[in-house]
RNA sequence: GUCGGGGUAGUACAGCGGUCAGUACGCUGCCCUCAUGAGGCAGAGGUCGGGAGUUCAAAUCUCCCCCCCGACACCA
């Protein structure tokens, strides 16, 4: 049996969730949810990253332990995910002890190795703030946070031989072109390590809040290495037997901002502790909001929790994945939102389950017939339902363009709905009208397999009105009858009211 | 600055050498009901960023110019 184990990357808590996140993590459910359709041995992993400065300080602005922060906050994570059907296999936090000891045991690989050696950290500093600034944030020599001057500052630190990795690293990119998708992020990446690689510090004297370096008590390890680690403490590495049947990963879901510590930092940390490297890197592009990059000062957060107050988390969830390509930024907006909701799911896909039900539940005869469907869907669309599949599976599994599947489902529904208003079912008689329901139920029931991995409480609500237990993959053909027995239900989608 | 990606109807995009330049949403008019404010038919709307060149033929190739956007070690 194949497996498959995909990855998030674990949130930084210092902050709820937010729809870049649920972005991120729909993603991966998706494609984790697919590949069980598959009948692979699927592990989704997510979680949360819970160490550092910035945590230990947005605890105490909330006048909260430490560890009762955390812990508030992985929750809000959960009942977020919760609320949009993600179903993945772990959920791992930095915190747990088992994730700990992995960590500690990984620096002494690449202690042992030689990469490890103590030298000085220079970097910009804001001391009312007491945080260290990245160079590229700085303007003017002023903090990004405050405004106030901020002070070039030297503090002991470890750091990993990153340079060292450079001729490894673009030797491993030619043999595994494939490494980062899409590939303009991989000619990005390949660009700079080829420009250079400076070391990485890894431990940090100004927070303890972490998992303290082993070989000098004063030293915390780092977020990245520390956070870059679950990926394989959450397999029991070493030694463990999910480690053994799950890895390497064959995908890292990331946003387009830490590329570079998965697809440079991660694997050269792997080539030094002599732990293979992941298959894939795959990288996302970002959600806006009115244009706008998403950030606290803006006011202009997007909370996927109160979304699913107003729309059904298959709205959300279809309206993510369908409006843009994943490498791409988006513009976020409700409006948009609500008329992807109204226009494709209410009119095409609910109108479709609500005619055909309504219509197959008065029916008392035998749904079964000559199965024109494939060519007349062939006429109407260009494909017919087999090839839809392979679609499908194509933009899941090769090029990820979540987007052009949802695209092609929804004209296939658009295709039956059509085949309805041209055959016009209520003025047929006994025959032929189970032939009609026929060519719309066992395509009907089809895409609902396909629909499983998108939206899963839809598709489960689709099986249960047209009477079929929910299938997997190998079930997607057609058979000589329909066989389940239509009940009309509820409407599939609200129509959502449009507010400009 | 270095390296990448773009500029096509109101909007989002497809087409990347050869049918009158397409699709979706929106818009206008008429028609209809099996269905959730659903559906059907018809229609308006673009000198394909600007200029030059290659070619029998260019949105599509080449060159110049203008303008947007991304990466460059905090961030999904």
């Amino acid at each position: 049996m194949e497996k498959f184990y995909i990855t998030t990357p674990i949130f930084y808590v210092n902050d709820k969730p937010h729809l870049g996140t649920a972005f991120t993590v729909i993603i991966a459910d998706v494609l984790a949810r697919w590949h069980r359709l598959k009948k692979e041995k699927v592990f989704f992993l997510t979680g949360t990253d819970e160490h550092g400065e910035k945590i230990e300080k947005a605890a105490k602005s909330a006048g909260k332990s430490t560890k009762e922060f955390v812990d508030s906050v992985v929750l809000q994570f959960k009942k977020a995910w919760e609320k949009l059907d993600i179903s993945y296999d772990k959920f791992i936090r930095t915190t747990d002890p088992k994730h700990e000891e992995a960590v500690i045991r990984f620096v002494k690989l690449l202690w042992n190795n030689g990469d490890i050696y103590k030298g000085e950290y220079i970097g910009w500093y804001c001391v009312p703030d007491e945080t260290f600034i990245a160079d590229s944030e700085v303007k003017d020599e002023k903090c990004p946070n405050c405004g106030r001057p901020v002070e070039r500052i030297k503090e002991e630190a470890y750091f990993f031989r990153l340079s060292r990795y450079k001729d490894r690293l673009l030797g491993f990119y030619e043999k595994n072109p494939d490494f980062v998708i899409p590939d303009f992020r991989g000619k990005e990446v390949i660009n700079r390590v080829k420009a250079g690689l400076n070391d990485l510090d890894i431990t940090r004297i100004s927070t303890t809040w972490g998992i303290g370096f082993p070989f000098d008590k004063k030293h915390t390890i780092y977020v990245w290495l520390d956070a870059l680690t679950n990926y394989i403490s959450a397999l029991d590495w070493p030694g463990g037997e999910k480690f053994d049947e799950f890895w390497p990963a064959d995908l890292h879901i990331v946003g387009k901002d830490i590329n570079w510590f998965h697809s440079v930092v991660w694997p050269a940390f792997l080539m030094s502790a002599g732990v293979s490297i992941p298959k894939s890197i795959l990288v996302h592009g970002w959600w806006t909001v009115s244009g706008a990059k998403m950030s606290k000062s803006l006011k202009n957060i997007v909370d996927p929790s109160e979304l699913t107050k107003t729309y059904s988390a298959d709205g959300i969830r279809y309206f993510l994945l369908k409006e843009k390509s994943i490498w791409e930024d988006g513009d976020f907006s409700e409006s948009a939102l609500a008329s992807a909701i109204n226009g494709e799911l209410v009119s095409g896909l609910g109108n479709l389950v609500a005619r055909v039900t309504t219509i197959a539940e008065k029916f008392k005869g035998d749904i079964k017939g000559n199965d024109e469907i494939d060519e007349y869907m062939y006429k109407v669309c260009g494909f017919d339902l087999s090839s839809l599949i392979k679609k499908v599976d194509d933009c899941l599994c090769k090029t990820y363009r979540t987007d052009i599947a949802l695209k092609d489902i929804m004209s296939a529904v658009g295709c039956l709905n059509k085949y309805i208003t041209d055959k016009e079912p209520w003025k047929l008689a006994s025959a032929e009208l189970g032939n009609v329901l026929y060519n719309v139920l066992e395509p009907l029931r089809i895409i609902s397999i396909i629909l499983r991995s998108f939206l899963p409480e839809t598709a489960d609500s689709i099986f249960s009105q047209i009477g079929v237990e929910p299938q997997d993959l190998e079930k997607a053909k057609m058979e000589q009858h329909f066989t389940g027995k239509v009940k009309r239900g509820k409407n599939l989608f609200r129509l959502v009211e449009i507010s400009v």
